[in-house]
DNA sequence: TGTACATCAGTGAACGCGCGTTCACTGATGTAC
DNA sequence: TGTACATCAGTGAACGCGCGTTCACTGATGTAC
């Protein structure tokens, strides 16, 4: 990373000594048109987003987006992926070794909370998109049963669960997600500083559901 | 109501002998401007419509629009005050005498699975823009806040949580209502004959959460 | 009951604008020799 | 190392289209006398 700078503008030079491979920019470039997109869908749906609006964004003309995408569906599914792409990583942190499921729960929501706040524009494209129908909101449908069936995998490990049906494993997997996106939702419509009160409140939720878990009859 | 039928053709005849006011025949298109923007609704987010395409589909021209609101917003908030208004029947429906939770459980969601299937649109209409950003996505928030906090005052009428702080109501009013929302969402994404395994999984949850409630600790 | 005037839901032409997409092009980067 | 050609990200003009909105209008319904 080079820390050039301009010394008439004293702004960073963006180029580094050794010029970018063809590759590398369109490669750059593409990556603009991502970032320009999600920025502008901070609060509308992707719908009423048009291909010259995110061109202009990216400082290209309208037609060179075609030298990146086939159309803007072809941008939506890679935000879709790079999105996704995300959440697997909150997933993959918030596995530790869990001991109990009180330090599972804490922990689990700091993780969440941690990537809501650092990855804002990903949380709210996926809250957003996933009940607007279409094409996109079927695919961030698919990733979302993915999770939650890899949670039902990992909440077969705990002892008091491990006799359970594999459906009543889903439900309640299915149950955690959806309070982790009424969460997610929440964190992202919050004013600043009711962050703290938002994960108390996701933690007393996870904490009911699983105080029910060892009086459970699956009848 | 009339049961004519033109003769010739075996259609109800649409006007009834004495003819209707200038003022009803305005309540008339207005109402059909709302059913056509609802029906147009079903695959796409609210600010993807269009003035033109909903006046053609209610059979005027664009112009004349304008005599019945100022803007595609204001039509908009009249769907959101017309869906709520389904919202709100149903509750006053599932507001029976609840003498046991289980007897409360199937009985509410009997009534969910029956307005959602009745009113699908309005529904439908409901959980897409929720989460869309802008004005109608704020106007559903209030409405469902406030539904979450009948909720409460209702719960707070059972012996066992007859000594649950407000806050903690709440959470479990939330929690409740989030149950809901996903189960309104799976209904109108299901396929045929998925309606029994939905309803039979929105039960597990409602029971599991309050299997919980005896063993609360506000902490 | 009949007449003269007012109201107003709906019409139709016209406007300027942003849209997606086509096409032929430019000129810097990359490659073969 | 130098030259000649190929590649290809980005350009700019042009297109036809649907959009929201304006305006002057029409003619059926409603009202006053």
């Amino acid at each position: 990373m080079s820390n050039a700078v301009d010394i008439r503008t004293l702004e960073p030079v963006s180029e580094p000594l050794t010029p970018v491979s063809r590759q590398e920019r369109k490669l750059r470039t593409r990556q603009t048109l991502l970032d320009t997109a999600l920025e502008l869908l901070a609060d509308r749906p992707f719908a009423t987003l048009s291909l010259r609006e995110v061109a202009k964004g990216a400082g290209i003309v309208p037609t060179a987006f075609y030298r990146h995408f086939a159309s803007m569906e072809d941008l939506g599914v890679a935000l879709v992926e790079e999105a996704t792409r995300t959440l697997r990583g909150m997933i993959r942190s918030a596995r530790t070794d869990p001991d109990t499921y009180q330090g599972m729960i804490s922990a689990s929501v700091t993780t969440l909370h941690q990537f809501v706040r650092v990855h804002e524009d990903h949380f709210r494209f996926l809250t957003r998109e996933r009940y607007a129908g279409g094409p996109l909101a079927q695919a961030i449908g698919v990733e979302l049963r993915l999770f939650s069936g890899d949670l039902a995998i990992d909440l077969a490990r705990f002892p008091k669960l491990r006799e359970w049906s594999t459906e009543d494993l889903h439900m309640l997997a299915d149950l955690i997600v959806s309070v982790m996106l009424t969460t997610i939702v929440e964190l992202l419509e919050a004013r600043p500083g009711e962050d703290g009160k938002i994960t108390g409140t996701a933690e007393k939720r996870l904490r009911l559901v699983l105080l029910g878990v060892p009086h459970w009859k699956s009848s």
